[in-house]
Order: C-alpha cells, then structure tokens, then sequence
DNA sequence: ACGAGGATGCTCT
DNA sequence: GAGCATCCTCGTG
C-alpha cells in the first residue's frame, strides 16, 4: 500500500477531510497481536485555524495574520501530514492529521473506519463483548483498536508504521455532511463528513445534515 | 429506545 | 478550577 504523500496533506482542510473519505488508515506491528491493521475512512471532522472550535483558537490573529506557536495548540501549524493526537476526557486518544502548508493551522479528525484487515487484532484490542460495527465507530474506539496514542503526536503519518492510503468510493457511497459532533461552539458549520448510510459511521444522522 | 451521569487527566485561565 | 473534538453502564418506559 502507498502512502498518502505530504501534499496530500497540503491544500485546504475541508478538502482533506473529503478526500480522506475512502482511503485507508494502516497501521503495522501494533503492540498486540501481529502484521497489519487496515481501516476504511468512513467519517472525518475539519478543524481550521479561523474556526471557534479549533484547539487555541486563540493563536491566531486574523486582523494581523500572524500566528503564536505555543502550547499543545501550537502543534496544529505543524508540517502537513503529521499526527495531532491528543488525550481527551482523561481517556480516550484522538487521532487528527495535521492539514494545510506548515504555519498555517488545521487538522482533520478521524471519527470512524470500517475495519477491513486485522479484524480479528481489533477485537482483542477492544474487548470480545462489543459487535462488529461498534469495534471502530468513534474516535475513542478507532484510536484503542489500531494502538493510537501520544508516541504519533508531532509524528509523519506519510510513512509507517502508521499512514494513510488512497482510496476510492464506490458508485453508490455519497458524501453527507452534518455539524460536529461533541462540541458546542460553531454548531452551524456543517465541517462533519460521512458515508451517508455506512454502518460504520459513529452515530444517526442528525437533524441537520445536507448531501454532496 | 433513550437519556443521564461517571470515569479520568491534561491544558489553559 | 473549569472545560473538554468520548465511551460505557445503568436506569427508566
């Protein structure tokens, strides 16, 4: 499998977080089990320097346009292409890849793959007592199932043992869009993109949404 | 089916 | 000390 190069990584955001839709998340030698764990993208949330929900929304100053790289925030003008992960409620680590040319802030998080290779390594990560599609379903979920933690933050994902990989969707997958999920601020973006009707997406659709 | 609430730790004010 | 880009369990109908 090729990895997604950098310049992937390199354009607007929102347009990362389409493209990611269909392509692969792998990752080799995790910690239990063996070989290679294979995801499909099924979901995905953009994040931009501008946007009010944006991790240190605060670094950047558009009346200037001048940036302060500080903090855990500051990580989010990173390079495109390297992981942004973080810890989230105390448990769970989020797996974002950071977007746009290096200074310039943005991130897509990945919300959800359907597993396609290692399922059964997953279910010995995540537990036996879960079905199938709850395995993956969730950031929290996806980042326990393919052993995603810290050790990727500041990380090029262009490159084993964790990257991406092109893909495709097929004919009858279309994109829908929706607000994000778990936040309370810019509710009226609609920065959510899923496989409309994919049982591996994380949750309903909400009562907001708009096809593509 | 659905909603409420607890676990848990890091970042920033 | 508050606020989280979450997940799971245990109530109630």
């Amino acid at each position: 499998m090729d990895p997604c190069s950098t310049s992937f990584f390199r354009r607007e955001t929102l347009d990362v977080a389409r493209a990611l839709l269909g392509c692969r998340l792998v990752r080799e030698h995790p910690s239990s089990g063996q070989g290679r764990l294979v995801g499909r993208i099924v979901e995905t949330e953009a994040y931009t320097q501008e946007d009010p929900a944006f991790h240190g929304s605060n670094l950047y100053d558009p009346e200037t346009d001048t940036v302060q790289r500080k903090g855990l925030g500051g990580d989010l003008f990173a390079p495109p292409g390297v992981g942004y992960v973080y810890l989230c409620y105390g448990i769970h680590w989020l797996l974002n890849v950071v977007t746009e040319p290096e200074g310039t802030g943005g991130a897509v998080l990945i919300r959800a793959v359907e597993p396609v290779e290692g399922v059964d390594v997953i279910r010995d990560r995540r537990g036996s007592k879960h079905r199938d599609v709850d395995l993956t379903n969730g950031p929290g979920k996806l980042a326990e199932a393919f052993d995603v933690d810290d050790a990727f933050h500041s990380v090029d994902l262009t490159t084993p043992p964790l990257y991406f990989s092109p893909g495709d969707l097929r004919p009858e997958e279309t994109i829908a869009t929706s607000s994000r999920i778990g936040i309370s601020k810019a509710r009226d973006r609609q920065w959510r993109f899923y496989l409309r009707d994919h049982p591996y997406v994380s949750r309903a659709t909400p009562s907001a949404q708009k096809g593509t």
